[in-house]
DNA sequence: CCATCTTTGTGCACGCGTTCACAAAGACAT
DNA sequence: ATGTCTTTGTGAACGCGTGCACAAAGATGG
């Protein structure tokens, strides 16, 4: 019924669960601390412990990928850190752009995160002339007008859209377009995709929202009904009470000018 | 068995699901669009194809709210506005912190989408003696020192973590024993709370890693088995063959020096 | 070689979330 | 007033993810 697809159909890519997937990267963190401290096996527990799991989720976690670990000892943490860098497919490298660079898009190009694990930054992009040419984070920032040069020339196929929401869905389409079939957008917009690309999204207001609703449900159950859920908690007066009607003001605001 | 609680213990608030909670921002957001446009009523057909999910879903979710829909007719934008905002607990002043003002904190402190919405900067907080008083989105930084008077003086519920890893877990717990209830953790690490404290996570590192097994998963299955699941895809050589040896790199990557 | 002890791998049950499909409700035209 | 048409609200079925609990596997010590 819709335009096209938001959502990942994800036909269980290949027997692994996604939920499975999504903490994939977790352990894989846990595994690599445990490396540089020249750990040599890991139990479940520990490990499960170390991510913040429980300790059969992650048992069964790994069971999907084949049976790494050994009885009575645990789990080879050099060994587990290749299975799963491979199986995320961070053995390679995954050339990205950023599209955006206004304040959110400079810190992403700064962070470290992308230049370990398999990622790195191809290009820079922005709407802004002004920007042209100019370095953050010592790379060059190229016109929008190159993308599908630069797509094609680096062999793109995560795109990182870091625009004002209003732009967002046009660079989706061309980045699309030109070959990306992996898109991370922090632009507060549904963003729609054809089939076949994947789409995840990073979006700070509905996660400052979602805390809002349990702050409040918190506030609530404390000043009605005193019940011993929330243990450790100064009942200090969290808000002035609801008067505050802040109306139809403006939302999906722009993250940056890009 | 683990030493606390990280994951939302989430006793089904009350009566609304986890997961429609979640899909709230994302109605709102839509809806606040028509209001704009003074579109006075939506069909949950429509509404749902504008947040990107199943009509018949957004129809359930709505349904934990109450019956604010007309047969025939569909929902009053404006009323629905209203009632998912007092849901949410948007109708009420939120003030909340930020920690960390490096390159994602300044990018963050400069985000409209707090301003709307509810969300008020009570203060940037930093470490770097240097950047005390220098204004950063118009907000003067403080000090970590002041930490817990600007927490209880401001009544600040909500914390937001933008810290490098090592920071993190300090940082939180200095926030969870001067009242924060709420945080937003930024940097890639597992952040340990009592219960009753709300940790929601954002981590860049990680969505990139998923998108790179999807990635890796549709490249694979073009080369192998040439199956019809990826429709347009030019099928050129996505990256080197796995030769990168990254090897036992520094993981948890230092966001930004705060 | 055997006993014991640790830890994995997994069968099973349960609960949550999603989706279908339809009856009930109301608008609207005649 | 009555019939038709649209759209909501929800009962029910299904599938996924989680966690328990335990048997199998292997290490380790005597």
């Amino acid at each position: 019924m819709a335009t096209g697809r938001t959502h990942r159909p994800a036909t269980r890519s290949r027997g692994i669960p996604e939920a499975t997937v999504a903490r994939l990267p977790l352990y894989l963190r846990a595994l690599t601390a445990l490396s540089e401290r020249s750990v040599p096996t890991v139990s479940s527990e520990e490990l499960a412990a170390a991510a913040g799991v429980n300790s059969a989720k992650l048992r069964k976690d790994f069971s999907y990928l084949g049976s790494y670990g050994t009885r009575g000892v645990g789990y080879d943490v050099e060994y587990l850190v290749y299975q799963i860098s491979r199986e995320l497919g961070l053995t390679q490298d995954w050339p990205v752009v950023i599209v955006g660079i206004g304040n959110l898009g400079a810190a992403l190009a700064n962070y470290g995160g992308f230049a370990s694990r398999g990622f790195r930054v191809a290009a820079l992009i922005d709407a802004d002339p002004a920007m042209a040419g100019k370095p953050v984070a010592g790379i060059p920032v190229r016109h929008t007008d190159e993308l599908e040069k630069i797509i094609e020339d680096n062999g793109v196929s995560i795109g990182v859209i870091a625009t004002p929401a209003g732009a967002a869905q046009p660079v989706c389409d061309r980045l699309v377009a030109a070959g990306v079939t992996s898109i991370l957008n922090f632009a507060p917009t549904v963003l729609t995709v054809p089939d076949g690309v994947d789409v995840r999204k990073v979006d700070l207001s509905i996660e400052l929202q979602i805390l809002a609703f349990h702050e409040q449900r918190k506030a609530g159950e404390e000043t009605a009904a005193g019940d011993g859920a929330v243990p450790a908690a100064t009942p200090r007066g969290t808000a002035a009470d609801g008067s505050a009607d802040q109306g139809p003001d403006g939302d999906v605001p722009a993250v940056m000018p890009a």
